[in-house]
RNA sequence: GCGCCUGUAGCUCAGUAGGAUAGAGCAGCUGCCUUCUAAGCAGCGGGUCGGGGGUUCGAAUCCCUCCAGGCGCGCCA
């Protein structure tokens, strides 16, 4: 539709722009409330009359008027108080898109993209807020290349800090635990952390003394000091592995893991550091509060400033980030080393070494990065893209996206369902944040383990034929379409409180409901399989587009088909919106009033059942259409379809 | 105190680069499985778009103001 309503406006603006001052961007072709009502309307016709100080109806029924007989438009009209209602010259129309399903026609904005997300702490399970996270990543990534852009997905790993330290504390110092007794922990050793997580955390706000030896361990481990930094690799690797692997149950993968270990080894703060010295960037502090510190000047803020390196010489956080982030611009003059970790549908996720390795790969350099972070951070990554700025890389604070979004909270009775212990205050609040340290928390596995559960014992009732291999298949791609439609179908800067009952829904507004649509309309193409012994794609393959006229339809079918057509042809549409507004609310309620149009077409026009050939050629084709873009959308969201379910 | 975000049906939320009659899902009630998978379809009821003011041919959408709620603002990460 994107291409479509490009090469409309173009034709539009050569017949008006001689008679009247309209430009371009000036130019939008809406769709219409009603197809009776056309297809695409132009509401140029108010603007104008403000300017030239006539009556929009008048301008209207002139502009009508200079745009009759353009080619692709059947008729124009004007309607109310002074739209411009063009009508498709449908039979084309549909033509063009059956041609045109593997194109999008899209062209891609940039030379590289960075997208980081997922970048969980590796010291403990994954829980439903890092699914959002990721969730979000990935969909982002799916949109940028589907628009054709090249994209890098990195997920960064802060192995050396505080919250890794804090598990090394634990099995260091609270459970006397060897390095080989680590490795004979079975079981999910990222369960294993998160209670241990809790526990020490409790410790060390009761035993203050402890602090010390805690900060005496995260030293050793930021300088790579046995054994303390070998149970931080321990520890992190492991976990890493788990982390990786749940996603992969959720299809979310990655090209490279920037681990913070190696950003310290390799010395990149220190090379960011002189650059922002020399730069004027950050100045020593002499005197106040923040004497000894460098610090760095805010733009919306003159009267603060923030510590970048503190009076002891250590950096602090954002300080950091400022680095990595220059980085990921390529304009540290610096890359990391590179190895590859595990593989992932036979491809290498490679992981950042400090020292060198036999393969030559590169990574970072991206001309725009989109960092996924919530909406907590945002302070904080202002005052990145500040760094940047004062550095002068003006284009590359530009191109430093955060994509916020709020965070998933906790509603009392979920956590009561599993079985966390919650104090009398905390129960009577709305919601509960995610806490990590406390425990408060759901597991990511367990709500997909969950979930599949729920699934498998629904395909197990449906599909008892299937090998229990493929009914697992199918139940965890169900598990995922969940979760990834839940996730998706909340604007980003809406506050999600978790909830078990809505997210294990696979009725409505959900994920499975999309899986499902596509799968009755994939059986439809089986059946005729079975019944015609022809497969339904041969069977169109053969059929001569030209000689599809949708004067085939009875008057209510053809309405009907053309609703169902004309929405599925805006995904494209869709998706750069999509990608404009970092929200895919929309695009997940594309899906799924596309689906919901199906299905009622599905009710009405049976396929193969139908006695005339030519209506039931067409719905063949139209049931092809509308599958080919179901599938393009549900790929965009990571949600599979499977043959059966 | 300052900054960012949010307030739409009983509940959970879409819709906010101004456009024609404000939409879904859930929950409730009615129907539809010898008919391409009922994880479905068809229908009914349900609204001061937080309040007030303004801009406009036109406002849920933009501006002002008030009310209510959330988050952020560290020599933590």
């Amino acid at each position: 539709m994107f291409r479509t309503k490009k090469k409309l406006k173009e034709k539009i603006l050569a017949r008006l722009s001689p008679e009247f001052p309209v430009t371009a961007a000036e130019l939008e072709l809406t769709p219409t409330p009603d197809q009776k009502l056309g297809d695409l309307a132009l509401s140029i016709a108010f603007p104008l009359a403000k300017k030239l100080k006539t009556s929009p109806r008048t301008i209207a029924t002139r502009a009508a008027e200079l745009l009759s007989g353009i080619e692709g438009l059947s008729r124009v009209e004007v309607a109310g108080a002074g739209y411009i209602n063009l009508y498709l010259d449908r039979d084309k129309f549909f033509r063009e898109k059956l041609a045109g399903l593997n194109r999008t026609g899209l062209e891609p904005e940039e030379k590289k993209i960075i997208v980081e997300h997922t970048n969980i702490n590796p010291n403990k399970a994954a829980h439903v807020g890092h699914l959002r996270n990721a969730c979000l990543g990935d969909t982002l990534v799916r949109c940028l290349r589907y628009r054709g852009e090249r994209v890098e997905v990195q997920n960064y790993i802060d192995d050396t800090g505080v919250q890794v330290v804090d598990v090394v504390f634990g099995l260091m110092e609270l459970e006397k635990k060897s390095l080989a007794d680590l490795e004979r922990i079975e079981g999910r050793f990222d369960y294993y952390c998160w209670d241990l997580y809790t526990r020490v955390s409790r410790y060390l706000a009761e035993n203050q003394e402890a602090q010390s030896r805690k900060a005496a361990i995260l030293k050793k481990i930021e300088h790579g000091e046995s054994p303390e930094a070998d149970y931080a690799h321990l520890v992190s690797r492991r976990i890493l592995r788990a982390h990786l692997a749940t996603m992969k149950r959720l299809d979310i993968g990655y090209d490279v893991l920037p681990c913070e270990s190696s950003i310290l080894r390799l010395k990149f703060w220190e090379k960011a550091f002189a650059r922002l010295r020399e730069s004027g960037a950050i100045h020593l502090s002499t005197e106040g509060e923040n004497a000894g510190c460098w610090v760095m000047k805010l733009e919306d803020e003159p009267e603060r400033e923030k510590i970048i390196v503190r009076s002891d010489g250590t950096v602090t956080y954002v300080g950091k980030d400022i680095a990595y982030q220059m980085w990921k611009f390529g304009l540290l003059g610096q890359d990391f080393y590179y190895e590859p970790f595990l593989e992932d549908n036979g491809r290498p996720v490679w992981i950042s070494s400090p020292t060198p390795t036999a393969y030559d790969v590169h990574f970072g350099a991206g001309s725009k990065v989109y960092n996924v972070i919530d909406v907590r951070q945002s302070y904080l990554q202002k005052v990145v893209v500040q760094g940047l700025k004062s550095l002068g890389y003006l284009e590359q604070a530009e191109k430093s996206i955060h994509f916020s979004y709020e965070m998933v909270a906790l509603s009392p009775r979920s956590l009561a369902e599993i079985n966390i212990d919650l104090s009398e205050e905390d129960r009577d609040r709305a919601f509960l944040e995610v806490s990590g340290r406390k425990g408060v928390g759901i597991k990511a596995d367990d709500l997909l383990d969950r979930l599949e559960e729920k699934a498998l014992a629904e395909v197990n009732k449906r599909n008892p034929e299937l090998p229990e291999s493929a009914r697992r298949e199918i139940a965890r791609q169900i598990a995922s379409a969940a979760v990834r439609y839940f996730m998706l179908k909340y604007a980003r800067n809406s506050l999600i409180v978790f909830d078990f009952d809505e997210a294990l829904n696979f009725e409505g507004e959900t994920g499975p409901y999309l899986q499902y649509t596509a799968v009755r309309l994939r059986s439809i193409f089986r059946k005729f399989q079975e019944r015609f012994g022809i497969s339904g794609q041969e069977f169109l393959s053969q059929v001569d587009p030209e000689t599809i006229r949708l004067s085939f339809l009875p008057e209510e079918e053809a309405r009907d088909f053309w609703d169902l057509v004309i929405y599925a042809c805006s995904l494209d549409e869709e998706v750069l919106r999509a990608i404009a507004t970092l929200e895919f609310a929309g695009l997940a309620k594309f899906t799924f009033n596309l689906c919901q149009k199906f299905n009622s077409y599905y009710h009405h026009y049976p396929v193969l059942a139908e006695k005339d050939q030519n209506l039931q050629t067409l719905r063949l084709l139209t049931i092809h259409f509308i599958h080919e873009i179901l599938c393009q959308a549900l790929d965009l969201m990571g949600i599979r379809v499977p043959d059966k379910m």
